[in-house]
DNA sequence: CCTGGGGCGTCCCTATAGGATCTGATCATG
DNA sequence: CATGATCAGATCCTATAGGGACGCCCCAGG
């Protein structure tokens, strides 16, 4: 927030933005990237939240850089769906919050994740299966306060829990898709409420998915992610708000 | 390509680039856009082959834009999977030409495929299925030439098939799962030859497909897009490259 | 002939400048 | 008081400049 002008960055570039060691040839990651990320943060985290402007400028003043790299930063994230532009007046934080989207999303969700479920239940080895215990008991022992902020853990292993299991199919078509759905769902786990209330089932339903894919039966590992995904879905709509 | 010096729209912008009218408050394009339809066009088309290098200045001076927009129309296609950057060394068409990427975007169609054509059967109305229909005349009059180019109207109007089920869904999420597929299809169609061989049978199942659609049957629909791509599948393999 | 070094061009990346446009407030008028 | 015009500031958009890295070609020396 408080840029504390500094002053010591125009030009020259005497300390690396993101941290990565300067003046090394491997990987040296760009001003964008880091702009991406930080933008996506707060994305996912809530600190931005629908509806709220993004300036180009004024983004640029906060994380002290120039605006080029952040118009490229968003150039990408609008891809995403999770910001919009319209043509002259500039970003958005996207406003996906009518009970229609959230079928519309859980939908899609439907179509994607058993599959994902059951591709990776074929690719699975230790590795990766420790990676997903892991993955539950961060979920376990997350807190779990009264407000949204206060299950910031909880819902970062939720989400990671399922994006593991697109990474775990090693099909970047079905990563790809999966990821554009991610960034979704998690918003909708933030404002919507979604996967809160009720966590100790949501629990339960995680462990199930992975029992059934430590199993090692593909289609036993399908039907458990697609009952979750239709259990979250009741959920939601259980105790939606009225709206 | 030769861009004749005009010299006239530094500035003041004379001319709109888009061709859209100028002045109007409505909807007016940004340079980004117009750069962003124009890579996307040679990538569909496969003026842009898998590996080449995409230049942004290059590409800036071909389309007589300064490199600013250039960098944000490929931060967008970067994030379909379209083109690939590399941090400091710039943006190439990606190169998706194994027979494992083959079978993983097979896999992913056919998650999510089949149940576009599912949603889209229990949304249809006589203007949709009109679309439809004139796109299958479009797919059956198609020139089909020996060479890759003279298939162009063909592969353009069976994309437009799959792409026209996917908007039918009504559902933005699986819509644009579908859009970040739906470029890599296009470019395997192009470069790996698939749907090229056997186009007959390839139209008898669109057929299938549209029939399926119009009996008003969901789960006909489903099986049949299903079935269509597992075709689209054998087909490939049966005539692959051995490579 | 072969090899190594320097110059040159190209390209990526970021910053900055300036024109065009939108938004919100102020103010005049019915 | 309500309504519409005007102006100022902020913002978006594009172009341009310049730094740093990499590759290529030419050429001198062995």
């Amino acid at each position: 927030m408080q840029k504390a002008s500094n002053g010591t960055r125009a030009g020259s570039r005497p300390e690396d933005p993101t941290g990565r060691k300067v003046g090394r040839t491997v990987s040296r990651q760009v001003l964008a990237d880091h702009v991406y990320e930080e933008l996506l943060a707060s994305l996912m985290d809530g600190r931005l939240e629908p509806g709220a402007a993004v300036s180009i400028d004024g983004t640029a003043r906060e994380l002290d850089v120039s605006p080029t790299p952040v118009r490229e930063a968003l150039a990408r994230l609008e891809h995403t769906g999770m910001v919009r532009r319209v043509a002259l007046k500039g970003y958005r934080v996207a406003p996906v919050f009518t009970r229609e989207d959230f079928a519309d999303l859980m939908e899609a969700r439907l179509a994607i994740e058993p599959v994902n479920a059951r591709l990776a239940c074929t690719r699975l080895n230790p590795h990766r299966l420790a990676e997903l215990e892991q993955t539950l008991t961060d979920l376990k022992s997350a807190p779990r306060g009264p407000s949204f902020v206060e299950y910031k853990d909880y819902l970062e292993a939720d989400e990671r829990f399922h994006q593991l299991i697109a990474q775990q199919t090693d099909n970047q078509f079905l990563l790809g898709a999966y990821a554009a759905l991610g960034g979704q769902v998690q918003r909708f786990r933030l404002f919507g409420g979604v996967g809160i209330t009720d966590a100790e089932n949501a629990i339960a339903e995680h462990q199930a998915v992975l029992d059934a894919l430590s199993s090692g039966d593909p289609e036993k590992a399908e039907a458990a992610m697609a009952a979750h995904i239709r259990k979250v879905r009741e959920r939601a709509i259980a105790d939606a708000p009225e709206e």
